[in-house]
DNA sequence: TCCCTTCACTACGATACCGTAGCGTAGCGA
DNA sequence: TCGCTACGCTACGGTATCGTAGTGAAGGGA
């Protein structure tokens, strides 16, 4: 019952030629045939294993999204750059990154794409989010906190400074703006 | 040699709806045919005015540019809070958020279009960069402050919330992350 | 009034794309 | 070895889209 060879090797094919095509042409630059002449693979087996152009790109995406580490490190301080510094990384060479303002665009107008970038999202802020709460928790930041807004300002900063102002991010830019934003909190 | 109002009547029709169809649609879901068909103009009037369908929205986008009212109130808090709650309801109502998406990722891919963010995006961050260098000359932040870091900051959660996170923005959450900001530069 | 410009309309040609059908082949597992 | 499954290939039908051509009507300015 184990799949079959030839089945695993046409997924991967397509969806590594898709996830490519997606980053430079964007979602809705993409197509099926397109697809099929750069992975090699007939357009008619992209279309045994997914019904649909969007089910195909869904499921290339879906590929993308990967858990940031995110370990107790004893301090808020330590925690937020490690989480922050992870996210310049992230941005700056993840797949994800080259297609989030594709995603993002799609997301607008198709429930399955909002979804899925949803749970992007979701996956990003959750580690922060626990974080927070234990910096809190710990006394390093008011009781009356805001989590949200803590998010707010670290992570928008980082995707300001990437996706609209067009500029680049590395770890030491996040851990210059998570210190920034302790400063904001009282945290010394 | 004014204009035909017959042509300046079909530029703001035309105008008009691909506005709207760009809002709803996107810009790679905006067809030509589409615009000729809402807006009651010909197809073949749209290439009289227009050789290509990417200058067509291109100038339709250019119309939506509204520069900021950027007044100087003599307190860096003052002109911060008018700049930034203004950004929270230009991104919460104007066409031009509805359309941000969109262009971020045309923008991606097509010069022109990277050109037009780039006008937009100086057009907004220009008035905040100006507040914030009268505020080091008038002793209210640091002499050495970032300006660029702290518009990634301001700019950032906002952009952030409304675009990444989904949620809506207005002027009181903008007020609320300037005062923030300000006191993560010292300013009380 | 009269001429010139702009317009709407229909009809194209060309291309790209989606999703499907049929057929023969090659690889997999028993 | 042998049957079954997945595959590649070619060829469709249908639709959407771009950009152009030609014609006749309507609106504007002198």
């Amino acid at each position: 019952m184990s799949t079959d060879p030839r089945v695993s090797r046409s997924r991967a094919r397509i969806i590594e030629v898709t996830l490519d095509l997606l980053a430079t042409r964007g979602v809705a630059g993409t197509s099926v045939d397109s697809i099929a002449e750069r992975s090699g693979v007939a357009k008619t087996t992209i279309y045994r294993h997914w019904s649909t152009k969007g089910e195909v790109i869904l499921a290339a995406i879906d590929t993308c999204i990967d858990t940031p580490a995110a370990p107790d490190l004893g301090s808020l301080r330590a925690d937020l750059r490690a989480l922050i510094g992870g996210l310049c990384e992230a941005l700056a060479h993840s797949r994800w990154a080259a297609l989030l303002p594709s995603l993002l665009d799609a997301a607008l107008r198709d429930p399955e794409f909002a979804e899925v970038h949803q749970r992007f999202a979701a996956t990003r802020t959750e580690p922060v989010r626990r974080a927070l709460e234990r910096g809190i928790e710990r006394g390093e930041l008011p009781a009356d906190t805001d989590p949200g807004e803590l998010v707010d300002l670290l992570s928008g900063a980082v995707f300001y400074r990437r996706l609209l102002a067009g500029e680049s991010v590395d770890r030491a830019y996040g851990e210059r703006i998570v210190e920034r934003v302790l400063r904001a909190y009282g945290s010394h």
